[in-house]
DNA sequence: CTCCTGTCCTGCCGGC
DNA sequence: TGCCGGCAGGACAGGA
C-alpha cells in the first residue's frame, strides 16, 4: 500500500527519532514474514547504532555501526512503524513482529498484519550491489527523465501502465500513483508502452514527479509529529482524483464521461476513457 | 530475454 | 446477525 510518498515520509520519521541512537534489545515475534527473519536478527542488532536512514524505491536502509551493517525494511501492503518516545508507554498490537528497544528508552515497532512486508539484515555490506537493489531503475524525483523512460519503454509490449509499476523502468510508483500521473498525463493505461511518444513521455515523466511531490508534502504537514510515526495515517490524500472513483465523473469540468475501472496485471487501474488517449 | 499468471496474507465489505 | 466470497496490494517464482 505504501508508495513512495509514504515510504519516505516513514523513513524521514525514523530519521528524526532513532537514528544516532543505540540498539539496546530486539524481539522477533515472528519470524515468518515475506522473506523469515534470520535466528540471529535481534542478536546481530543488539548493541549497535543506528547511524543512517536512507531510502531506495520503497525500501527502508537502516545503517548500523559497528560492523556497517544495513537493515532492509519493506512496509509491503499494512506494514507500519510505530515509534514510541522515551516517556511513552508501548502499546502492543497483535501484529507487531519486530520491536526494537533504544538505549535511551525509545522503542519501534514493525507491525504489518498481512507480512508482505519484510525486514532483513543486507548480506553485502554494499547492500545497493545485491539483490532487489541491483536491477532497479531510476528514483522518479532525482535521476528521472523522459530520454531514459523512453529508451526503456521502447522495445516494451506490455502497456504503460503494468510498465510503468515495474522497479526496473522507474521505482517508488505503485497502483494508486500510476493511475493519477496517467489520468493528469491525458494517457490511457491500456496503450503498449512502445507507442508512447517523446512527448507523452515527457508528460508522464513530469507529472509523476508533481504527484510524488505533493503527496510527499501532504505527508509532511500532515506528520507534524514524527514522535507517532504512524502508517495509519496510510495515504495522504483522503481521495484520488481517479483512482477508486469508478462510476464518478470525470474531474476536468468539460468533460461529461465516467470513470472506468478495469484489470490490467490482476490490478485495477481505473482511467477516464475519455481524456486518456 | 520478455511476458503473463499465480502466490503469499489478513482485514474489510457486500451479499445473502 | 453471522458467515462466506472476493478483493486489495508489491514483489517474485515459474512457465510459456
Amino acid at each position: 500500500m505504501p508508495e513512495l510518498p509514504e515510504v519516505e515520509t516513514v523513513m524521514s520519521g525514523m530519521r528524526r527519532s532513532i537514528c544516532d541512537k543505540r540498539i539496546d534489545r530486539v524481539q522477533v515475534k515472528r519470524k515468518d514474514l515475506r522473506i523469515p527473519v534470520n535466528d540471529d536478527f535481534a542478536q546481530q542488532l543488539s548493541s549497535k547504532s543506528i547511524k543512517s536512514l536512507t531510502r531506495r524505491g520503497k525500501y527502508i536502509i537502516m545503517g548500523l555501526d559497528p560492523d556497517n551493517l544495513h537493515v532492509i525494511l519493506h512496509l509491503g501492503m499494512s506494514g507500519r512503524i510505530r515509534i514510541f518516545g522515551a516517556g511513552e508507554r508501548y502499546e502492543p498490537r497483535k501484529h507487531d513482529h519486530i520491536i526494537v528497544h533504544l538505549e535511551d528508552g525509545t522503542i519501534f515497532a514493525f507491525e504489518d498484519p498481512r507480512r508482505f512486508g519484510l525486514m532483513y539484515i543486507a548480506s553485502e555490506k554494499d547492500w545497493c550491489k545485491e539483490k532487489p537493489f541491483i536491477s532497479m531503475g531510476p528514483e522518479p524525483l532525482e535521476d528521472w527523465c523522459a530520454q531514459d523512460l523512453l529508451a526503456k519503454l521502447k522495445n516494451k509490449k506490455a502497456n504503460i501502465k503494468i510498465s510503468l509499476l515495474d522497479q526496473r523502468v522507474v521505482v517508488g510508483l505503485g497502483n494508486i500513483y500510476v493511475c493519477e500521473a496517467l489520468y493528469y498525463a491525458g494517457v490511457s493505461p491500456l496503450r503498449a508502452a512502445n507507442t508512447i511518444s517523446e512527448d507523452e513521455a515527457e508528460r508522464i515523466v513530469k507529472i509523476s514527479k508533481e504527484v510524488l511531490e505533493k503527496a510527499i508534502k501532504a505527508g509532511g504537514s500532515t506528520l507534524k509529529d514524527y514522535q507517532h510515526t504512524d502508517g495509519s495515517l496510510g495515504y495522504f490524500q483522503h481521495s484520488f482524483t481517479v483512482y477508486d472513483q469508478e462510476g464518478e465523473d470525470c474531474s476536468r469540468p468539460s468533460c461529461k464521461a465516467k470513470i472506468k475501472r478495469i484489470t490490467q496485471g490482476g490490478r485495477s487501474s481505473f482511467y477516464c476513457p475519455k481524456c486518456q488517449k
